[in-house]
DNA sequence: CCCTCTATCTACACGATTGTTGATAGGAAA
DNA sequence: TTTCCTATCAACAATCGTGTAGATAGAGGG
């Protein structure tokens, strides 16, 4: 009268969805840049980020070997994806002004996420800093990316230095920017449409380099 | 035969430290602070905030109820020692130029341990941001010193807004600065010894502001 | 000297997170 | 079909961080 066989629950849904192991990579990195672009550094956990998947953490930790190796491609990939947007952002005004390109270039920094990052890496002792391949991939890639700004701007005795000059302050203006974007003007007590006075101060900043 | 009370270790070292409630929490957010600066977001746990002033995570508890509360009054802590330090450098350059008083300012936001403080709560989703008292505090502190500035720039038709939107361009550039400053140099192929352009890029943005 | 107060400790309980293991199922190739 | 590979899963074990409870020891007041 007992049934044969009931294991724990009768009726099963083996559904199983299988993919390609890039597939379930690219899956996983993506909703784990979501996680921490949304929960923040607390949402990089295996459990929470398989769920986000739909997905059991073991097959996170089946893909990326321990939660370290999973943050650590995130890394990789976000810096990627970062080489990618500026590439994107440079190609999108090809002949335009070096005000005008300087401003999509702080831009993309500013908004993509990528600030997320940078405060993560900043904040998490070094463990997941973009070092050895990844670190000199994106070195690689920033050292092919300096010429082609440079080309962009205003002659000068030192054209590539100057340029490296330029991007490290875009850069910093950007971080800043999001980092502190979403709390500063409140403190200040500016409102969040005044933020707008940067675009100002980066094309004041922009003419005067032109100058320099 | 056997030992009377052999409480698992026989010599003891009941050696308590006994300090005021004062004493104590102070000397637990100077630890918590250390922390933070050294190892980042996970250093701020109990047990390891205990071990590093020499008491047991239990103590912590008492004194903060929970790890949240520590973390809170961390926050307090640390925005208020950030309006003393900026109070303490209006006032060591009391008679002089305004490009100076600002560069002063922006070397207090870039290298205090702030900027640890602001990846920090741009990263906890919210849960650490200064609401509350500590919040209203701070701004509080900072609409008594935005006149203080504005009373040291040149005049201008809105005095105050000019004042805010200045101490918000420095703010951005100094966390872009404490945030990136020893990653970007390396990825964009600078010397460290370069980041002193941000300097001359300070001073050339503050000269921009007094003809504005 | 005794009493009271409480800062401090040890020990334990609990939940969350990580990582492992063995079994299973999807899919492709034979 | 049959076979093989492996992506996937449930269940377990181990560890870590948080929080609680009861006991203890400084220190001041009576």
């Amino acid at each position: 009268m007992s049934a044969p066989k009931p294991t724990q629950l009768s009726v099963r849904q083996p559904v199983r969805k299988r993919r390609t192991p890039n597939e379930a990579r690219d899956e996983i990195l993506l909703a784990a840049e979501d996680r921490l672009r949304i929960h923040g550094i607390d949402g990089l956990n295996v459990v929470d980020v398989a769920k986000a998947c739909g997905m059991s953490h073991a097959t996170v930790l089946h893909h990326f070997g321990s939660t370290g190796g999973m943050r650590r491609a995130l890394v990789s990939h976000m810096t990627a994806r970062l080489i990618d947007d500026i590439v994107a952002s440079l190609e999108q005004h090809p002949e335009i002004e070096p005000p005008e390109m300087l401003r999509s270039l702080f831009h993309t920094l500013a908004t993509g996420g990528h600030t997320k990052l940078l405060a993560w890496l900043s904040l998490s002792g070094e463990e997941f800093a973009p070092s050895g391949e990844s670190g000199s991939m994106l070195i690689e890639h920033f050292n092919a990316l300096i010429p082609v700004i440079a080309a962009r701007l205003p002659e000068s005795p030192d054209q590539l230095g100057h340029a490296r000059r330029v991007v490290f302050m875009i850069a910093t203006a950007a971080i800043g920017f999001g980092v502190g974007g979403p709390l500063l003007p409140a403190v200040i007590g500016l409102s969040p449409d005044d933020t707008d006075i940067f675009s100002v101060w980066l094309g004041q900043q922009i003419d005067h380099l032109r100058s320099n």
